[in-house]
DNA sequence: CGCGAAATGTACATAGGTGTCAATTATAAA
DNA sequence: TTTATAATTGACACCTATGTACATTTCGCG
């Protein structure tokens, strides 16, 4: 009966690198790099701690894996969007659905994010990390902008501007629905365009969301 | 010859409270909460570890001192400052005012701003008078931006274009110089009012730093 | 000086973390 | 069923932290 309704790997072992590191995402995300200790997992985990030891070399390696996690959820996908939507012609909408990419899980994590920012205050290797993602970001949005025709210093400064806010929310780790999120979006690209998107794309990036176009 | 040249207190004793304070602020700042341990705060003081207990009753109680100094070093500047150019005539001179005030370590301590949000994280105490502490200062430039005439909905996406990209900076722990980053504020300013401030203005602005109105 | 209080130090009890090792159990495949 | 290997475990050694009790030193002052 086990093996009919599987999504799941079924090997009948209970421990496996991927659990191990789910549950240090899972501490990581939810208290912080201290927090996430052998010990403290082996016991959410109802496994002996020293198995940890079978799937990793050390608790530093666990660390490794989840920095990598971290530039895979975040950093990949967001450059990989600005690349895409750069091809768009209608800016406002291209703009829009940029600005979405923040609020969805599967292409920015921005939960990850804020942890390794803690992180990376007592790590100086991970901060190098997030000083380059953060690089790497601002161009792949500036390079956007200047396929639209800004011109490269308004086009860093409006990188800026959009990167920064969403940095901004991340740390104050708002907790508003989406449907809050999301109203709020068209202003924030008035404010960085000068001129309000139209209804029409403003009901396309809603749907998006799976939201309708209500009040 | 350790008398004559005295900015401190002297008093022969070589630990006092605001010493292991001020140590633990450096440890948090530099390292995050978990790096404020008494044992290793003794060490670089120099002073046996439970001589600290003279001074504290336990570690928490050093951290909740860590606390109230972020407020004053952080919320309590900052409402004033907004609530006094709120007085100003000039729109883009006082927003380049209010701005500046994230630049200056007396009226915003933007590192242990970082470390406190970091620390929030793991502490859900600590996380709530951060929340707190968000509200209150979005208020007070919501406030300062009605004031001016901004209808509320508009002030209110306003004030938060504003305090985000400044909370985004602090988390993307810039390293520019001073000179760096003033240069940009008045570029910041015109993408928040919708247009440039006066040269006379910028000036004004960067004699604040102690800067010249140089290239 | 010499006394009391302020400040510091030593020793101990306790708690929680890492990582190694040898022994053991579960699994799949021959 | 046997067997090699994948996974799990408890015992051990070690480290670092907190906080208490008590002894000791240092300071300011009468």
């Amino acid at each position: 009966m086990e093996k009919a309704h599987g999504t799941e790997t079924e090997t009948g072992w209970r421990g496996s690198r991927e659990g191990w590191l789910e549950a240090a995402y899972g501490a990581l995300i939810s208290e912080g790099i201290d927090a996430v200790k052998i010990k403290p997992l082996a016991e959410s985990l109802k496994l002996s701690r020293t198995s940890f030891y079978w799937f990793f070399d050390s608790r530093a390696s666990l660390l490794t894996a989840l920095a990598d996690m971290w530039e895979a959820r975040t950093t990949s996908p967001l450059t990989k969007a600005a690349r895409d939507y750069a091809e768009t012609e209608a800016e406002a909408e291209a703009m829009l659905n940029v600005i979405g990419c923040f609020l969805k899980p599967e292409t920015f994590d921005a939960k990850l994010e804020f942890s390794m920012r803690g992180w990376g205050l007592k790590d100086p290797a991970i901060m190098a990390r997030i000083v380059e993602a953060d690089r790497v970001r601002l161009e792949a949005l500036c390079g956007m902008l200047e396929r639209w025709g800004h011109p490269p210093q308004d086009a860093d400064v409006r990188a800026r501007t959009i990167y920064l806010v969403q940095i901004g929310y991340i740390s104050m780790r708002v907790e508003e629905s989406l449907e809050t999120r999301v109203a709020r979006i068209p202003n924030y690209v008035e404010v960085y365009t000068g001129r309000p998107p139209e209804p029409r794309e403003v009901v396309r990036f809603r749907a998006r969301f799976g939201l309708g176009s209500g009040t």
